[in-house]
DNA sequence: TGTTGGATGTCGTGA
DNA sequence: TCACGACGTCCAACA
């Protein structure tokens, strides 16, 4: 990994092209060719960039270039696509290389995979009587995470959300709209249940006639872990 | 923008929970609060990262952080969802601070907004007798490139692509629909034209009727720069 | 290896 | 500010 810091122009050919005025950037070169422009702001996404697998090039500029002021050229292209990225570096500000190894990786605790569980096992939270009947219930458009019956018998589908939004509100939909056409479970009525549901998400939701739930997930754990004190 | 390599591990709460074990790594501290945690390699998606508007606070480890080995906290929030973004400093190996101003940003050339400019001055190249209609003919479903006449009078749709995928010929393909729709406008014909067409992308094209054709960009700026040498 | 659907998507644009 | 669509989307599971 190599970090510069450095005044330059950047133009990029593949899918679009696009060129990037002389500025003082940051960029980042890694060790399977790639590069990273970055300024001081921003998202996690870079003004510009060549993804791996690239092959790096560092040339002298030509008479023309060098007399607007470009001391390194460097040539970065993908080997697949032949997609280019070219720097022309003007001033470097700072320039330092660090060997990092190979990275262990991110590891996703899937907390809405978590939710699932506990709200399956704490069923009642969603009213008195309440029953589990199906986890992840499997229907032509994708699975529903919980289906339930409530104290009269009557089927619930619920949706779980970490940050429940509209879009979660619209899944929901589609699979009450496919179930309720399934004479043996229907009617169906709806559940959102969330950490945190969002205004326009409950709005929607409670328009649709779908009951809105917020779930407590440290309390949901706490009861969990803590089974024995119950008895 | 603050550019600091260290050994650390990295945990996230927001949407997901993540958590990066101990490794080195390179952080990039922007002066929005943001953070990016970058391996050496992977695509230009950090590992992990806190996107702006976010707040930036370094502590000291407590007891049982400093027993394996943490030297600094640094705790980042979004201001808004209250994401947070913890790393466990362990060693740094380098720590630097740059000035960059705000960039000037990315221009996009925008070559298929380009290729349709000369296609459209040079409609000839589909065909003798091809006349131009109309560009960026607007429908229900989006804008049409190019309607063209053919010889015979019959309307010809054109959709253009710097690189001709799969996708596009179903972009035209449901255009061709909705045209042909249309008593005013049908019968009409497609053409999928393009500066590079990928093999399935031509063999579906052609399976569905659609004419294929690849455009040379040079050639076609070429004859549009020195338009004076023709005659 | 191609295909498909999700994403801590991000980013623009128009209402 | 917010919903919608495109993206140099990227990414991983799956056929």
């Amino acid at each position: 990994m190599r970090l510069v810091v450095a005044t330059c122009s950047v133009d990029y050919a593949g899918r679009l092209s696009a060129h990037l005025p002389l500025a003082p950037r940051v960029l980042m070169l890694k060790a399977d060719g790639s590069i990273l422009v970055h300024s001081d702001g921003g998202s996690y996404k870079p003004l510009n960039w060549m993804s791996p697998p690239a092959t790096f090039e560092a040339s002298e500029p030509d008479e023309e270039q060098r007399s607007v002021g470009v001391t390194e050229v460097w040539t970065v292209k993908h080997k697949k696509t032949g997609d280019s990225l070219i720097v022309s570096v003007h001033e470097v500000h700072a320039d330092s290389s660090h060997e990092l190894g190979v990275d262990p990786g991110l590891v996703k605790d899937g907390v809405e995979a978590h939710l699932q569980v506990l709200l399956a096992e704490q069923i009642e939270r969603l009213g008195d009587g309440y029953e589990l009947w199906r986890r992840e219930y499997m229907t032509a458009i994708g699975p529903v995470d919980i289906l339930a019956r409530d104290a009269g018998g009557a089927t619930v589908a619920v949706e779980i959300k970490r940050r429940g939004e509209i879009d979660g509100v619209e899944q929901l939909t589609r699979y009450l709209e496919l179930l309720n056409r399934d004479p043996r479970i229907a009617p169906v009525t709806g559940v959102f249940a969330a950490q945190e549901i969002k205004p326009q998400a409950r709005t929607l939701a409670e328009d649709r006639g779908i009951r809105c739930v917020v779930l407590d997930y440290d309390e949901m754990r706490g009861i969990d872990s803590g089974h024995a004190r119950l008895f």
